[in-house]
RNA sequence: UGGGGGAUCGUCUAAGGGUAGGACGUCAGAUUCUGGUUCUGACUGUGAGGGUUCGAAUCCUUCUCCCCCAGCCA
């Protein structure tokens, strides 16, 4: 029916590859990504989608399904379902029309909880929350069983009814299933299924006013959609008795397999929702989007493609060994993307004034600059050259170590695309002893592009025309953390102590090249020498350029400069 | 000290009786008008002890460590 997997990567994968050699859910490959819509995607849920979406993917009529897990209207709101959807198409996935939400089968949901009852499966129980909490004993005590327990079938289904009509307050009573006080597994211990909600539901409105639990709702979702291989995560391991359990007492048709893998943790940040919803509230960043976050949106801000985050999430792997993935792996998928499509610019982050003594006053000329030394294809383009420009900072020491192969007094540089220069002096604040600029003399015939232009000098700077540049805000990202795991609470630091300062430097008097004039929000460029980042798409103005740096490209003079 | 999982280079992840491989990272070279890219080379690993075997990361055994579970959250 279906092809198998050339050669599976994984547990997963090979799993599901012998069930369809095997005939197993008759050889179908049908998964799910089931979010709740609670809260914004992360990073951790691309791995799952890349795992759900792209497993079924791999066979000719393999199915995933995109089903929204909304069985708490508490905390639910539609803005999140659209949000979602969103999110879930920018990475690249699609459902192909198979959209489901565990709401439309409440009625459903209800009647297996009623055939429950009726086998003497299920029971109403009139204990509060904090009873139940108290007769569920501990992780090495049994619990003792509920005084309702042994309430007649006849009682349970009027009961149960009852709760349905509206007729009793949130929290008056629960529906549990019957199952085993004296379990070693505590979720067998007489789970919830369902519970009283007056609330409005984001789907459903005022239809219900009692909502069933995950354990009840997920398998039974699993088997109306027919979803073949349910994956979940570690936590849920010890619930697979449970999800067992309520498929075989509803006497399904359907019977999902529930298999469990490891969660996406990455270090210098946190992946929880809780957390994140945390920092967003309490104002350490911007937003769910903020370019800092591990969300989808705040990845997409910062300027990661949602290529860079599938090659990622396909390189980890998956697995069942609780770990925690270094950053540095992400940002090689996304260097290794935008080196091949960025095309190339300069910018200056930080000016340093740069006058050409022996360059004429008012010349100007047009030097030849490629786009991209990666891919011809991309052309090239023209950039003013004139006397008084700017180069970086850090770009130009005044003693410099023999390892800084920049600018510094006497000392000769490459500008890029256009001349080799030398410096001649230095020009400070007579109070503050500042440097304000720097004299230079040019060699015409050093011209890039020009047969007598082979002379090597060490270093080759970038640089914008003073006259010409634009002005630029520039924001520079780093980590949110200063630790590398901020969930560790080993030494009772909170993970909200060790925010890092400075996750956030914006550069307000940068000056970028005149092409970058147009620039369309989202659009990612190389900053040579410096890094890969895209325009704003929120807070760039027409007249207004910012720009968030996506990653910086790899620094080896910064490494040395360490051991010097 | 109940139950459920897990332990392989610094980090992820393969190999399931027969040479411990890949990626990231790191280090060293080469190339380079980006100290980028690319290329070459090197680097470091089977949690511990016993046992079975010609041969063990893999099988048996004892131990150690780590993670998850006592929501009417998912």
């Amino acid at each position: 029916m279906s092809t198998p997997a050339a050669s599976p990567r994984d547990f997963i994968r090979t799993t599901v590859a012998e069930d369809v050699q095997s005939g197993r859910h008759g050889s179908c490959v049908v998964t799910r990504f089931p979010p709740e819509p609670n809260g914004h995607l992360h990073i951790g849920h691309a791995k799952s989608m890349c795992l759900n979406f792209g497993l079924a993917g791999e066979y000719a009529t393999g199915q995933c399904h995109l089903r929204f897990d909304d069985t708490n209207p508490c905390k639910e709101a539609l803005e999140y379902v659209e949000s979602i959807q969103e999110d879930i198409r920018w990475l690249g996935f699609d459902w192909n029309g198979q959209l489901f939400f565990a709401s439309d089968n409440f009625e459903q949901l209800y009647q297996y909880a009623v055939f429950l009852i009726k086998k003497d499966k299920a029971y109403v129980d009139s204990l509060s929350a904090e009873e139940i909490k108290a007769h569920r004993g501990t992780l090495t005590h049994p619990g003792i069983e509920s005084p309702d327990r042994t309430r007649s079938i006849d009682d349970n289904l009027e009961l149960f009814a009852r709760m349905r009509a509206g007729e009793f307050d949130d929290g008056q009573y629960v529906l549990r299933a019957k199952i085993d006080m004296g379990s070693p597994n505590i979720n067998m211990r007489d789970p919830t299924l369902y519970r009283i909600r007056h609330v409005t539901h984001h789907r459903t409105g005022q239809q219900w006013c009692l909502y069933p639990t995950y354990d009840f709702a997920h398998p039974l979702s699993d088997s109306i959609e027919g979803i073949t291989h349910s994956l979940c995560t570690l936590e849920f391991e010890d619930h697979r008795p449970l999800y067992n359990w309520v498929l075989k007492e509803c006497d399904v048709a359907c019977h999902s397999q529930q298999i469990e893998f490891a969660r996406l943790n990455l270090n210098y940040t946190v992946m929880s929702k809780r957390k994140l919803s945390a920092l967003v509230t309490a104002g350490h960043v911007t937003g769910w989007d903020d370019p800092r976050l591990p969300t989808l949106k705040g990845l997409r801000r910062r300027g990661y493609t949602s290529a860079s985050i599938r090659t990622f999430c396909e390189r980890i792997g998956v697995a069942k060994r609780d770990s925690i993935v270094e950053m540095a792996q992400l940002e090689h998928a996304i260097r290794e993307d935008l080196n091949l499509q960025a095309p190339r610019a300069m910018a200056v982050l930080r000016p340093l004034r740069v006058i050409i003594d022996n360059y004429p006053d008012d010349q100007v000329e047009e030097l030849e600059a490629v786009n991209n030394p990666e891919d011809p294809r991309m052309g090239s383009r023209k950039i003013p050259f004139s006397k008084v420009l700017y180069i970086e900072q850090e770009d130009f020491r005044e003693q410099p170590h023999k390892k800084f192969f920049r600018l510094a007094p006497g000392q000769e540089v490459r500008l890029r695309y256009a001349y080799i220069i030398q410096c001649v002096n230095v020009i400070k604040d007579s109070e503050t002893g500042n440097i304000i600029e720097v004299h230079c003399t040019y060699d015409p015939s050093t011209r890039s592009g020009q047969s007598q232009s082979t002379r090597k000098v060490k270093g080759t700077l970038h640089w914008v025309s003073t006259a010409h540049a634009l002005e630029a805000t520039i924001r520079l990202y780093d980590s949110l953390f200063l630790k590398a795991n901020p969930n560790e609470d080993s030494d009772g630091t909170d993970y909200l102590e060790c925010l890092n300062p400075q996750s956030l430097v914006t550069l307000s008097d940068s000056r970028v090249e005149p092409s970058l004039a147009y620039a369309l929000p989202g659009a990612r460029f190389q900053f040579e020498r410096q890094g890969y980042f895209c325009v704003d798409s929120v807070d760039t103005l027409p007249n207004k350029l910012v720009f968030n740096r996506t990653v910086p490209l790899r620094d080896t003079w910064a490494k040395i400069e360490k051991t010097l």
